[in-house]
DNA sequence: TATATACTATACCGTTCTGTATACTTTATT
DNA sequence: AATAAAGTATACAGAACGGTATAGTATATA
């Protein structure tokens, strides 16, 4: 992949993070990245195609970081549910976190026939399912029930650390996590 | 209050939550309130305005219902904060529900120097607030820890919700709840 | 040295955006 | 009957939007 896409891409990313999408312009973009709009427009078709690559690109980085924590941390598959969210409250509480994009998107395109929509509510529903898989290993019976739970959690204490950063509130998630999973197992 | 400031207020309203608060022009809701730009903007000074009219009245209306439900059917304190998801699923599962306003206005304005993302976010804070009264009353001690919990469970409802209407996410941020509330209780 | 490729620079098109100016109509009050 | 207020109709200014057309430059390969 050219060096240009990736700028772009990357741009792309903490712009529409730190200002919006819809408030942000290709012009704002490509002045941003150091490059033109005939180069944009080159690697993506359109403004939405753009919107699809940054999005699905935020989600494979989030779920490949995850992945990996947990293949190196946890042993026992019961300690990688437990420690999920440790690494969750690494992943929010880091300088370099600006928010979900699929959270974000949903909003920006509330209506359900938008690509875009669909696409931020398909990430939302796999990682729930990732969760799931977790609980799954984890000898948890009610697996998805479970893992919905976990991210109503994980979803809210993104929410909250978009409108207010720094408010700590996934401490608080982290705690109410610990007490469902315990939940969970004995039962 | 004018009726057609009303109409112009309900019409926004309605057209924020379904098609985004960028995308939506004041051309759109005109159109659709049946009135004019003139008269828009003789009740509102600027779209800013009338954006942060909008959050306020639907907050408005939304802690006027919850309060009104919990006062006609909750006797005792306790009662109140067992019986709060009841009636923010009743919330949430209404037709006329189409997401939260401060929810969607914060990813759609995520600069924290932006009014508007202020609002909102005052807006969460006072509705944790408003929780951790009701956890207080009830003789709960951690109240604001309480509080904060189950706000992150609603909001996550909530996302859920507008990310996929008839998710039925509530269902079990309110079996969480119920934990999370006797775990409260019972320390 | 010729040619293809990647990229820049810039101007432009048509549309949409917020917000205003101007002139007219309707309705209620005195 | 005169006046004020509320609302309509419409046109427009000025900027920003997504996207394209055209022309030129730099670099690497053959």
């Amino acid at each position: 992949m050219s060096v240009l896409k990736d700028r772009i891409l990357a741009t792309a990313t903490d712009l529409f993070q730190t200002r919006g999408i819809n408030s942000t312009g290709v012009d704002k973009i490509v002045a941003v990245a150091g490059t033109t709009k005939m180069t944009l427009y080159k690697y993506f078709h359109t403004k939405e195609g753009l919107i699809l690559e940054v999005l699905n690109k935020s989600q494979q980085d989030f779920e490949n970081w995850l992945d990996n924590k947990l293949k190196t941390n946890s042993k026992a598959p019961a300690d990688k549910i437990k420690q999920l969210f440790d690494f969750i409250e690494e992943w929010i509480t880091s300088p370099k976190f600006l928010g979900m994009g699929f959270i974000k998107a949903s909003a920006e395109f509330p209506n359900e026939e938008n690509p875009i929509h669909q696409l931020s509510s398909k990430q939302s529903r796999e990682f729930r399912q990732y969760i799931s898989r977790l609980a799954s290993e984890a000898k948890i019976k009610d697996a998805d029930g479970l893992a919905l739970q976990l991210s109503l959690l994980f979803e809210g204490a993104v929410q909250a650390e978009q409108m207010q950063r720094g408010s700590g509130a996934i401490k608080y998630a982290k705690k109410a996590a610990k007490l469902l999973i315990d939940g969970a197992i004995n039962s």
